[in-house]
DNA sequence: TAATTGACCCTTT
DNA sequence: CAAAGGGCCAATT
């Protein structure tokens, strides 16, 4: 069904290494779509389970899990990220897993 | 066409 | 830090 685009964030998503995070904001920019954080996440939840795509990695800007507190989602997410050795300090992600990719490497990455 | 809906974001309080 | 309000924008109804 949808695009370029949907496949070109997955792409971005792909890349994010275990053990740290982004936000879907950020995710957006680098996919080359700034502005367009919402898309991020209806992209997510249209992506074929068979892609394995780090979804859990994926969290919103203030470093929280975007899902309701008690929802299935969060729990799964928080349990993902807390096996991969992510911090919480509260609700809230540790700042020292963000990922800050360098940028020829992700260039070149997303080679075409 | 218009209104509604989000796995959002930023600034201000 | 947390909460609120306004902004945003594609997809859906």
């Amino acid at each position: 069904m949808s695009n370029p685009h949907y496949k070109r964030i997955w792409k971005v998503v792909s890349l994010i290494p275990e053990g740290q995070v982004c936000s879907y904001g950020i995710i957006a920019d680098l996919a080359g779509m700034p502005g367009r954080a919402r898309l991020v996440s209806k992209a997510l939840k249209a992506a074929p389970v068979d892609l394995h795509l780090p979804w859990h990695r994926v969290i919103n800007a203030q470093r929280t899990i975007s899902f309701p507190a008690a929802s299935p989602g969060y729990k799964k997410q928080h349990e993902r990220l807390a096996e991969e050795g992510i911090l919480f300090s509260g609700k809230r992600i540790d700042k020292h897993h963000l990922w800050q990719p360098d940028l020829a490497t992700l260039l070149w990455q997303l080679d075409y």
